[in-house]
DNA sequence: GTGTTTTAAATGTCAGACTTTTAAATGTCT
DNA sequence: AGACATTTAAAAGTCTGACATTTAAAACAC
């Protein structure tokens, strides 16, 4: 673990990428303890503040966990899946929402992905995957429900789609996809009638995962994506034409 | 932005995570300076250097950017999707090396994501996506290349095949997939003859993406799944047989 | 007006002290 | 000897105050 005496950037960036690489490299292997911060100032030759703002650095992207007390320190962390999906969500929603990204763009995104678990979950969901799908279709079908809860029961519905293809890593992947979308769909308002369209749409998808047919299911998504897309146009088509 | 008196949670934690509720929620929007340090220092009634560990931890997830000098501070930063893929892309690796994904479950997700881009891609890839996969292939084929660089070679025509969907969202999303599977490719060791099938493959890809032919090339990845998992499990085999 | 110098504001870094938490070592009693 | 209480030391968490460096704007000189 060196660092460049040259460099311009900030010495805590600097050590906070020593330590990241190392981590990387397996060199620090999960669990193991890093230096104590005492011992971090005497390596780097820089003051604790400097060795600190570093640590927090690596904290911020749970690549590492600190432990108070006699026995403690910091410790490479093993980062679970939850922690990935939160920090996920966090950098996927605010791309979306700070890059002017096209609802169009984010939409075809969404579904193409979740098209990829379509085969995999058709064959795989368990009967608690359907009855979260046949739940939440439920709760959409209720009148008074605001576009909120509406949009949050819909992120509920494909998320166990999703989790039905029983495979972490494209859990993982689609959780960042489907939530980021949230606030691009919050920004729709849900006639009563383009309600009915998309229960209609998710009762076909849940059909075809009870009988376990992936095309259907796939071909489900499709015509889901397009009534969202047609949806999301007259809305906005409504509201230029309102200015 | 409020912090509670009552949390156990680091301070600098609270702090980061009342600035970054600020900027989600919108309240602090794109190149917004935040207040400076000694203002922050006022506000939460903390020491600076507590509120420097709380801008390095928002650093750190690129969320804010610093400036020194007179008109200097701590600006919200425009997440760009290239800040986005570095930090999916450590976030997916040490994700899959931490938590002994087997290689089947990260390869399954692998190739059902780059399925979703199949259609997309052969209708929209330009000629230089074409060429840039004609040009990893021809690396390919190449005696001598090193197991690493093969890989690398590997990833890049597989990167060029994402980015012909010209979703920068799909781009995105699929970069960590892809990439974070690199460790795991590279502990297979390729022979000269399974070398020569995924090249194959890969041209088999390339053919449909050139004919614009989207089941084609879709069925082209699943063969090549199905090459590289039987491929996996024969180098495990070996390596299990060994011990 | 243009170019230079000064100045002030802001982050970056340092040194040192104190507080709190935690576990292990020590001591004490039964 | 064993169980419980106490002390101690190590480590992170926090604070104070200072100085260094960078930068743009203000002041100044030509």
């Amino acid at each position: 673990m060196k660092i460049d005496p040259e460099s311009a950037a900030d010495l805590s960036a600097q050590i906070a990428d020593a330590i990241r690489e190392a981590i990387i490299s397996g060199d620090l292997i999960v669990d193991a303890r890093l230096p104590s911060e005492a011992e971090l100032v005497d390596h780097f030759k820089v003051s604790r503040p400097t060795v600190r703002e570093a640590l927090k650095r690596l904290a911020a992207q749970s690549l590492i966990r600190t432990q108070r007390g006699a026995t403690g320190g910091a410790f490479v962390n093993r980062i679970s899946f939850e922690d990935a999906y939160s920090q996920q969500i966090t950098t996927s929603t605010l791309l979306l929402s700070m890059n002017a990204v096209s609802f169009e763009t984010a939409c075809e995104a969404r579904f193409a992905l979740e098209r990829a678990c379509a085969h995999l979950s058709a064959n795989r969901r368990s009967a608690d995957h359907l009855a979260t799908m046949r739940a939440e279709i439920h709760r959409q079908s209720q009148p008074g429900l605001t576009d909120e809860a509406f949009c949050a029961s819909d992120v509920a519905f494909h998320r166990a789609l999703v989790d039905g293809a029983s495979n972490p890593v494209l859990s993982y992947q689609l959780a960042g996809a489907v939530e980021a979308m949230q606030p691009l769909m919050n920004m729709i308002t849900f006639t009563a009638r383009s309600r009915e369209a998309i229960v209609t749409l998710h009762t076909g998808i849940a059909n075809a995962a009870e009988a376990r047919k992936g095309d259907a299911l796939s071909a489900g998504l499709s015509s889901l994506e397009k009534e969202t897309q047609e949806l999301a146009k007259s809305v906005f088509a409504a509201r230029a034409g309102r200015r």
